[in-house]
DNA sequence: ATTAAAATGCTACTAAAGTGGCATTTATTT
DNA sequence: AAATAAATGCCACTTTAGTAGCATTTTAAT
């Protein structure tokens, strides 16, 4: 288990690695996947260690989905069920590979009581994650699909930015759910971003052809 | 001091009321005010006791702007500061007259490190701003303009919800701004439910004249 | 190697949301 | 009480997003 925690647990103490092993069970999910359908994340909390998972909410009246997070190495899952133990009506599938640290849901909420080290670590990843959400809510209201497409395909390449590589292998379809619209409106954008040789658009690939463009035509929004 | 956080304190303990005593001032703003563009939440954690006061986020290049939460007794503010430390870039605006309650925001951190009794009321606070950040989130992707305001209407009039008479006296501007959309298109909507006899539309209220059809016409999407 | 599944490209069409403007009514301020 | 500001009610128009369908290419599974 121990070669795979390394980012993780560098973020940690030694001393917190040895619990995270002791507790911690190592379990993996493939591709297509659509695990926690029983309940098991009201039992366990989980943390990426390789690999990509979504979470997601469904219109089951016109079957649109909308993603929520996607998951990678470092992240953890979930944390609203941790701090109120409420169900959490989402939905997971793996987009790509997994491989989880499994830990008993009651050993991590003793360890947010009472862990000055675990909630050194933990309070900020939180916020992080109340950040993202927001951000999705007001990006999905104030912007155009075209600007919140573009504003991901130049984070996709900054390596300080979160969102590094995230697009990297995925379909449009999920691009399109991710940016809170269809394939079809999201095809249609990138064809004229390639008709105006701003990018190149591949299967499972997008490349910026014309960084400055991109920035120029997404109404410099990304400079905030 | 006393009378008005009867409702806050309530929900903790004795012993609490008498450190938010200690340590904690009141303070008021006005109808249209908006504060903490200063640098405030960097320093204080504040507590509603009366009042309301929404944060949001505006668009620049046309002036739309997104309400995010609507504070009210019992709400607290920044969450997000409090966690990371780091600067979050969302405005205020007070919509009816306003009082706080004004922590230093290091006291809170103190108490939120090594206090488990203000953390059992804390935790579940900030997952219930999750839940409700990423239910905006999936609103705003997942339904029309049509069925998120038929979804406020219906929880406005339903007393266990926290969204209860959370319109009484907003403008059709400001449920604009907290669905996302523009008046115009608001009251588009309300007049044809009007004229369908469904609802009565005055002036800073809505009344729900026939409660089945709406249910019905939003899709039921409000049984889940 | 063959079959099945997933991903993509494109088109015509429909529906919903957003823009801009202006007149009227109601509240608030002085 | 008069003046100003806010809230509302409409309307014509534009733009964007979403629906539905089908053919082709690529990848994954047996």
């Amino acid at each position: 288990m121990r070669q795979y925690g390394i980012e993780i647990f560098n973020r940690l103490d030694q001393s917190f690695e040895q619990k995270f092993i002791k507790y911690g069970k190592l379990v993996s999910y493939k591709k297509r996947d659509t695990p926690f359908l029983n309940g098991e994340l009201e039992k366990f909390f989980y943390i990426v260690l390789k690999g990509k998972i979504k979470t997601f909410q469904i219109n089951f009246e016109n079957s649109k989905e909308q993603t929520i997070f996607i998951y990678r190495a470092g992240d953890m899952f979930d944390t609203i069920i941790l701090l109120d133990g409420k169900p959490h009506d989402v939905m997971y599938e793996v987009l790509e590979n997994i491989e989880l640290l499994e830990l008993p849901i009651g050993k991590v909420r003793e360890w947010l009581r009472n862990n000055e080290q675990f909630n050194r670590h933990f309070f900020p990843y939180i916020a992080s994650q109340m950040r993202h959400t927001e951000e999705l809510a007001t990006d999905l209201s104030l912007l155009s699909t075209f600007e919140r497409l573009s504003k991901i395909l130049l984070r996709n390449i900054n390596p300080n930015d979160k969102y590094h590589q995230l697009l990297q292998n995925l379909s449009k379809t999920e691009i399109a759910k991710l940016l809170g619209t269809v394939r079809n409106v999201i095809e249609r954008h990138l064809k004229e971003l390639e008709e105006r040789d701003i990018i190149k658009n591949q299967r499972k690939n997008i490349y910026i052809k014309d960084i400055k463009k991109l920035l120029q035509e997404s109404n410099q929004l990304l400079l905030t």
